[in-house]
DNA sequence: ATTTTTTTATGACTCAAATCATTGTTTTAT
DNA sequence: ATAAAACAATGATTTGAGTCATAAAAAAAT
């Protein structure tokens, strides 16, 4: 899980330049550094599991990670994505209960451990940092009572196209215009909320409508108005 | 909407006596007692309305919100449920957006209303009180995101289930032992996820298996152990 | 008090999406 | 290279829960 590498240094690190962390100051910026506790992480390995004590919170330099929760039969239903530049088990920290979802890696990743004593100090004497962190928490709230809305209202088709526009956006294009992660069926139907077997029926009839193209395993939106239109969204 | 009555003092009021506001200093009790406005509601009347710029948090001294989204067809989905003591309108207000939900009153309520200002320099001053707003956000983010995997992966019954082990911790029982509310099934119906009509049936099956009484409009529980059964919740 | 409206209750029918089953196709491991 | 495992694709079948329709009961309005 762990290995010998040279740790990234939070000063060039994006969660400090253009994230949650920008507001913390120079000093607070090298405490981070000395306190914090890097790991590389390979596809497959779990961060943290549903149920254990939360004893910091993690920053993740890079690679994918999803963060979800394992319903009856074992099915994962994902909660949220955490990519280069987010925090990871902020939730459960701060609330002061056990994990209530498991971290695992989509895509290898380095992540740093800021332990909970570095954070909350930080917490308490950076105002700016609570206002980061309260308006987080506000954005993911938002986000997962208008999930909620959708799995409670909406066809999974229309929630299908809602989630391949937010990959698109939340992982952004490479250089063929696909979206910028290999993310299986199985993981997809776990975000949308549906089987793995109506997530491939649904992506092969969106092919047939040249709404998408699949280069390869990854996913290209050729059609994004049409997009918008089969997710019912008029905004 | 709103008419004469004499406010509540804030000192008295639940909302700083055992919740949120229980970390404001008395100096700032004082000033919120002088910046607060309140308003009666009457059942069925709109609070605040999706889409609506937030202009500061409210505060309910007494009566029963109900926060929900406005689906395709008119469908609400019930988001949360707001009683005395409780705070309402933060979610928005905090991360600077318009209203993502519309608040209407299901029991008559006294409701004040704090300024934007007044509550950010209380959040910005009180370390204590972001502290509890985080904590807050926390909360109410673990409920949705537990709930958008229910609505993922189980069916009506259970999640009705559950819904009515909710209620009867939420409003607490009378001395007769229901619920201390009165709820229609179509809100019911909207806080589950599922149609009125399947609702209606769900809660008679539930009454012939002995599990809840139907006492006038209101639901008593009779087997809790048979309900958590029901549920399928193993802890 | 009586009409109107809203809420609750049930039955019949439909359909979206889950499940089950099988096969082809990649990846990964040996 | 070849076996094994994981993933993707499709068809057939089942079913949970939604919709539509109608009626009874309760609340609200006149």
């Amino acid at each position: 899980m762990k290995s010998q590498f040279e740790h990234p240094v939070c000063d060039e690190c994006i969660s400090h330049l253009g994230n949650v962390f920008c507001s913390l100051t120079g000093a607070q910026i090298s405490e981070m550094d000395s306190e914090k506790n890097c790991s590389i992480y390979k596809r497959g390995q779990i961060i943290f599991n549903e149920g254990n004590k939360p004893a910091g919170v993690y920053c993740v330099n890079k690679g994918k990670i999803k963060l979800f929760q394992t319903g009856e039969e074992g099915k994962e239903q994902i909660l949220r994505l955490v990519k280069e530049g987010d925090i990871l088990g902020y939730r459960s920290l701060i609330s002061g209960e056990v994990y209530s979802g498991t971290a695992a890696v989509m895509e290898d990743a380095t992540v740093c451990f800021i332990p909970k004593r570095t954070f909350f100090d930080f917490l308490h004497t950076n105002s700016d940092l609570s206002t980061k962190m309260m308006q987080l928490l506000s954005h993911d709230l938002k986000e997962a009572e208008a999930r909620l809305t959708g799995l409670a209202q909406k066809p999974v088709r229309e929630r299908m196209a809602e989630v391949l526009m937010m990959l698109n956006e939340f992982y952004g294009t490479d250089k063929e215009g696909s979206i910028n992660a290999v993310i299986s069926r199985e993981d997809i139907a776990n975000i949308v909320g549906t089987a793995t077997e109506t997530t491939i029926r649904i992506l092969s009839d969106f092919k047939s409508e040249k709404l998408i193209e699949l280069v390869g395993k990854k996913i290209r939106i050729n059609n994004h108005q049409g997009l918008i239109k089969t997710a019912h969204i008029f905004d």
